[in-house]
RNA sequence: GCCGAAGUAGCUCAGCUGGUAGAGCAAUUGAUUCGUAAUCAGUAGGUCGGGGGUUCGAAUCCCCCCUUCGGCUCCA
């Protein structure tokens, strides 16, 4: 027996607010508070009494779109001054007391002639302006709470007394039908819940991802810095940032070399020739920084490096046999990025990708393809992330001009990755007009530890870069043919992964990436020389360890390098020294006894081998 | 780039309506030599993001620029 008074009817399927005339024959179910489809429409619901308290607090306020999101909901206004964060607090409480009121939320068809009579006797415009654009009838369905009138398909809560779990998060711009030419909006987001309970963990969350935030612990382990006087967007990696980043690489090009892959170096600038040839400045000028000259002409620095790897591939005659060439390098890329999109390491100027061209022929494609996508997912399970969203990027069949290419090949190029995902029986969306502009792409996004996705991986098809560079081999019919390449980025960029592991793994590193993996802490200074040779022989050993030789005393040093999330601590005093052990203890979790320095150097060799995901000593 | 907010010591932050800067941590010096999350004391450290203006006087008021943050747009 459920108590939960029903909120929602689901008619033949749909959802629909409760009261919906139900035809004979109609397959009808209640949907309560907690179904997983009811939190939509809190959302929504939500949005709607936001947009309720603004025009009561703000007459003259337009409101324009509101819908849910992924973790709440949002609500773009036209308000006469822009909204600061301090009117969240006062726009909140006029919320709740709308809701106290249990304004009864009620569907009405209109004509679309009334819709528009209204909203703009009402002085919405933005409203108005959607009315023409979005409904197609000449009946249209508004929903009604007290005095307030949207526009809107719904469904909606029966009354606004459910809504009592939600709290306005931030306040923002956001253009007007995300058009950069057109109005300013003032949005505001908030989040909701059915219960308080759900609202008080969504709160806890946005916690943790602050307290997560990599630009925070990347200063706090000293691993990374960013400096403006230096240059927006640009990375500095620390000597600890630069041993993670040392053991990335090393492990990458090893699995490359495995995997079937050779390493090139090129370089970071080339002639204007190049980014004609390759379609750059035309498609991709943008992004390009303004071009140096050098002996009268223009070069540029690379953006991207397949124009590189293509004039490799055309240093020589290339025979069938050859094929597929996997040609991989951390190559590093710089593009402009307008200064409002820079954001800590996800978002830079100058990083390095971890890039790979194959080129092969028109028969090896699929196999290329399906071999990329295993070889990436394989890759980043390494890492410790398990679970992934895929998006295959398509053009806009609507646009001309942005892609290069005839639409034959975009057929066969789009028929390529789909075919690929689907033996491989992997769930992805189909995202129009994504496409980068010589051809469509598979993008691998990954969920990290508080369930947020980010981009890493690119396959990316490519006709068009062989065809521009008249890049050919020679068949086994004696005859030239255009080879196919794939360009692909599994990690993505360095940067940008490294500051998704910071934020994953909240910088307690699994050990084959932690910076520093023990620390010594001896216990005075007639240690230190026994210190010293235990110092030696980890590092012998491969290990990363660090010695504190400072005059604290044991707790302050444990103190420190737990705050610096160091896995082990090695304690050394008098009676390690007399027995020639160590005693260690585990990050977070305390002493773990005595015990011989080879048997921990070979258990720790073992995690790291492993790439273990916690720091226990079997 | 656009809208809003912000920028004070290495870090985190205080400094009311204008009267030329202050704390904690870090650093450093000295003392201390300690058994599993902060030993004590002293010292030094800032053209208050940059430039211009108003004023007898600007961290504080005004203008421009830079950078950062939250978004939009864009993206690895």
């Amino acid at each position: 027996m459920n108590k939960e008074k029903a909120i929602l009817l689901k008619i033949n399927g749909e959802l629909k607010a409760i009261g919906t005339p139900v035809a004979p024959g109609d397959a009808v179910e209640e949907v309560y508070p907690h179904s997983p489809e009811a939190l939509e429409v809190y959302r929504h619901s939500a949005a709607h009494l936001l947009a309720q308290a603004m025009i009561e607090l703000f007459p003259g306020t337009q409101y324009g779109v509101g819908p849910a999101v992924e973790n709440g909901f949002y609500y773009d206004f036209l308000t006469e001054r822009p909204l600061v964060e301090a009117d969240l607090d006062g726009i909140g409480k006029k919320m709740a007391h709308l809701a106290k009121q249990n304004q009864p939320i009620r569907r009405e068809v209109w004509t679309k002639a009334q819709a528009r009579d209204y909203f703009l006797e009402h002085g919405q415009q933005l409203k108005a302006e959607l009315l023409e654009e979005k409904v197609a009838g000449d009946e249209v369905s508004v929903f009604r709470q007290g005095g307030f009138v949207d526009l809107c398909r719904g469904p909606h809560l029966p009354a606004t007394g459910l809504l009592k779990h939600f709290k306005l998060l931030s306040v923002a711009a956001a253009y007007w039908k995300g058009d950069e030419k057109s109005h300013s909006l003032q949005r505001v987001y908030g989040t909701v819940y059915p219960d308080a309970e759900g609202l008080a963990e969504h709160l806890r969350l946005l916690k943790e991802a602050r307290e997560r935030d990599h630009r925070l612990l990347g200063r706090q382990l000293d691993l990374f810095s960013l400096q403006e006087e230096a240059g927006p967007g640009l990375v500095y990696w620390h000597p600890r940032g630069a041993r993670m980043r040392h053991v990335i690489e090393t492990y990458w090009k090893q699995r490359h070399y495995e995997g079937g892959y050779e390493l090139l170096y090129t370089p970071h600038i080339g002639r204007e020739w190049l980014w004609q040839t390759s379609g750059h400045l035309n498609f991709y000028k943008d992004s390009m920084y303004a071009p140096m000259a050098i002996d009268e002409m223009n070069y540029y620095l690379k953006p991207m490096n397949c124009p590189f790897h293509i004039m490799v591939y055309k240093s020589s005659q290339r025979s069938y046999r050859d094929l597929p060439l996997r040609w991989a390098e951390l190559g590093t890329v710089y593009r402009y990025e307008r200064s409002g999109t820079l954001h800590g390491l996800l978002r830079v100027r100058g990083f390095t990708q971890d890039d790979a061209h194959i080129i092969c022929t028109p028969g090896q494609i699929d196999g290329e393809i399906l071999r990329t996508l295993d070889f990436s997912l394989d890759l980043l399970r390494a890492f410790g992330f398990r679970e992934f969203k895929i998006e295959l990027s398509v053009r806009d069949p609507q646009v001309s001009g942005k892609y290069a290419g005839s639409d034959a090949m975009w057929i066969e190029a789009e028929a390529s990755l789909v075919k690929a995902l689907t033996v491989r029986q992997l769930a992805y969306q189909r995202m129009e007009g994504e496409a980068v502009f010589y051809g469509p792409k598979i993008d691998i996004k990954i969920k990290d530890a508080l369930g947020r996705f980010w981009q890493c991986t690119t396959i990316q098809f490519d006709f068009n870069m062989s065809e521009r560079f008249a890049m050919k081999y020679i068949g086994a019919d004696g005859a030239a043919h255009q080879p196919y390449m794939v360009h692909r980025a599994l990690l993505g960029s360095l940067e940008r992964f490294f500051g998704v592991l910071i934020e994953h793994y909240r910088g307690f590193f699994p050990l084959w990436l932690a910076p520093v993996q023990a620390l010594i802490a001896p216990l005075n200074d007639d240690c230190l020389p026994y210190a010293r040779q235990v110092l030696e022989r980890l590092r012998a050993a491969g290990l990363r360890a660090e010695l504190d030789s400072r005059s604290e005393g044991v707790n302050r040093k444990i103190r420190d390098a737990e705050n610096q999330k160091v896995p082990y601590i090695i304690v050394l005093g008098p009676q390690e020294q007399q027995q020639g052990n160590i005693s260690f203890r585990i990050h977070q979790q305390g002493d773990q006894g005595r015990i011989a320095l080879d048997d921990f150097v070979q258990r720790l060799k073992i995690k790291i081998e492993e790439k273990s995901q916690n720091y226990e000593v079997s």
